[in-house]
DNA sequence: CGTTCGGATGTAAACGATTACATTTTTCAC
DNA sequence: GTGAAAAATGTAATCGTTTACATCCGAACG
């Protein structure tokens, strides 16, 4: 139905492997020839068949990205940085979602053989650092995924040190019964978050209190839920620090209807600075993640891989992140100071 | 380097035919063979390539996805429509960003040739259309793209109707003077949403005032400006209706700013119905779009047409909008009535 | 004019699977 | 035990490319 290489030989009266070179300008054709072909080819509609092309050449110009089953800004910005960088290197991505388990996840492996050159995979679950094991036979670069140990190249967000500098602000700022709303259970980013709340805790001489942890699932209604269970406390915190911004925007809600003035009473801070932070009511303050260079960066990784075959050391490499101080957590607000002729509560709701 | 059917028959003492069997159950084979063929297939970690595998049935198991470079929830939202529906059916999705004109779709399109079996294709720019008369050899779908006399597939949102509905809600709580921030320049979508507004407000019988049209762009920060510029008439609307939810909190940013009550000064709507809207202050009346729908419908609508490649009717399907009233057009709150003895100030305030 | 050289093109063997058809083995009724 | 039918397995063509190698042809040289 569709034309192939040999349809446009013979309408053209060459061989396919001339028509093979004009599409690879692999070697000299006559220019005359040439023209005559790309013709014959453009009228046929003819497009070389990727699959029988990987088959001799064995590369298939596509990269395979498994992911969990994420929502929002996060994954969107992700996809981006990967697919931008890819196509600029004349790849495509073909993208997997909701894998779960080792072996919903060997399955996805095994599913592309043959139609990658290479894998991204992000596997946040603790749990699943078994699978780094899984041998694939293809280069892999893990995406923000626990790799303790394992033998492969990954990239990851500096949460450690953007959640202990979070909390050194917040601890700057006077604050000392300081909360967490942790990620979800049994991720890693989450679990790196709470470790960099503790050690921020921790070298500022402060104890670590259990019933300031809470759990959160990264979604609003999580941090709206705890956020109301932290203000039922009787020792009340001061201060919230959200393990991202979904559940921070959850707590503001949760505080505003409690008529709890942020930051005032009780300041706010949250995690990955989505676009929607700044327009909050009061701004967020957040730790900046560059998402989509993240995305970008593994994909370089990966390409290099796939390219110099030949060994070259492991690469764990990490993106930084940025505080952004908001009015959440009460400083002046760095991006657009309120007007001086204000009273409080005016203050208190100038935005952004 | 990687184990081949070959390999497999060769250590089962097979042939490579009966190991194809086995991998597609397509014919009988003896069990006590089958066991073997498999064990050996695992011991090799044996997987089929996918490319030679395309190439001999000329199906691919794979749908191309085109998309123009969009951000956010939307995106995130429709790509997991599509890939749930998808790999129930056993399909993997090739994703592609970021095209723009003509000549780079065609150029996409020439690239997944012999790597899908169909298209879904997004291409929300009314200039966009010409493209539709691209013949691509391939069964394609359009996903809220302008399909104006196109033989062509398409799934879209019903813009025009829940863009009525909500500025009918608007009419009906009394506003006389509603603004509209528009999407997009170009955009289908924001054409549509524009016409609905209009048409509500000539059912109602009101005029139609261009200085109540503002642009936009469907970001936070295009929201925020319009609705600076349409505070700062002599004029000013009593409500605005924002062509989606985004802009519609930038909007709500800059009325807080400003200090014009929402929604008692003015009242605000958007579009979407993004989760967020709920936890914004007040919480955003929206417009639902279930956008995990449309791109599972399309995915349906594909897959049907590859299938049963016999010509089957043109399809045209359009995904409901449902309105959903908040605080922010001023309605008491559906979902979460305020609690009664409460001062104006908090009641204002009070969220989600 | 016969070599030789090099550029342009053709020939045919891969690549790794599927599958129609051929062949072998098993089963079973007589 | 024999033969036929049924079941299991093997053989080889095929899909659409790429590419090493062979071939062809004209130009340049002695």
């Amino acid at each position: 139905m569709m034309a192939t290489i040999k349809d446009v030989a013979r309408e053209a009266s060459v061989s396919v492997a001339t028509v093979s070179r004009v599409f690879n300008d692999a070697a000299v054709v006559r220019p005359e020839t040439a023209r005559r072909i790309r013709e014959v080819a453009a009228s046929l509609r003819y497009a070389p068949h990727g699959g029988a092309r990987s088959l001799i050449t064995s590369r298939t110009q596509t990269l395979g990205v498994l992911l969990p089953d994420l929502y929002g800004e996060f994954f969107s910005e992700l996809i981006h940085g990967i697919d931008v960088t890819a196509r600029r290197e004349g790849y495509h991505i073909l993208v997997s979602r909701s894998w779960e388990g080792r072996t919903e996840i060997e399955e996805a492996v095994r599913a592309m053989r043959g139609r990658v050159d290479g894998l991204l995979l992000m596997s946040p679950h603790i749990d699943a650092d078994s699978m780094l094991h899984v041998p694939v036979g293809l280069p892999v670069v893990m995406i923000c995924s626990p790799s303790k140990g394992a033998e492969v190249d990954s990239v990851i967000i500096q949460n450690f040190t953007g959640a202990r500098d979070m909390v050194t602000h917040l601890i700057s700022l006077g604050h000392r019964r300081i909360a967490i709303v942790k990620g979800a259970a049994g991720n890693h980013d989450a679990a790196e978050r709470l470790r960099g709340y503790r050690a921020a805790l921790k070298d500022a001489g402060l104890t670590t209190d259990k019933s300031m942890e809470r759990d959160g699932d990264f979604t609003e209604a999580g941090g709206y839920a705890a956020a109301q269970s932290l203000l039922a406390l009787e020792m009340r915190p001061t201060a919230i620090f959200a393990a991202n911004d979904s559940m921070a925007i959850g707590a503001l809600s949760a505080l505003r209807e409690a008529d709890v003035r942020v930051p005032e009473e009780v300041a706010v801070g949250g995690f990955d600075d989505i676009p929607l932070a700044h327009y909050m009511d009061p701004p967020l303050s957040s730790v900046k993640v560059p998402i989509a260079d993240l995305g970008a960066k593994a994909v370089e990784i990966l390409l290099e891989r796939i390219t110099n075959k030949a060994g070259h050391t492991l690469r764990r490499e990490r993106v930084s992140t940025e505080l952004v101080i908001r009015r959440s957590t009460g400083a002046p607000c760095a991006e657009r100071p309120p007007p001086a002729a204000r009273g409080a509560r005016e203050a208190v709701k100038a935005a952004p």
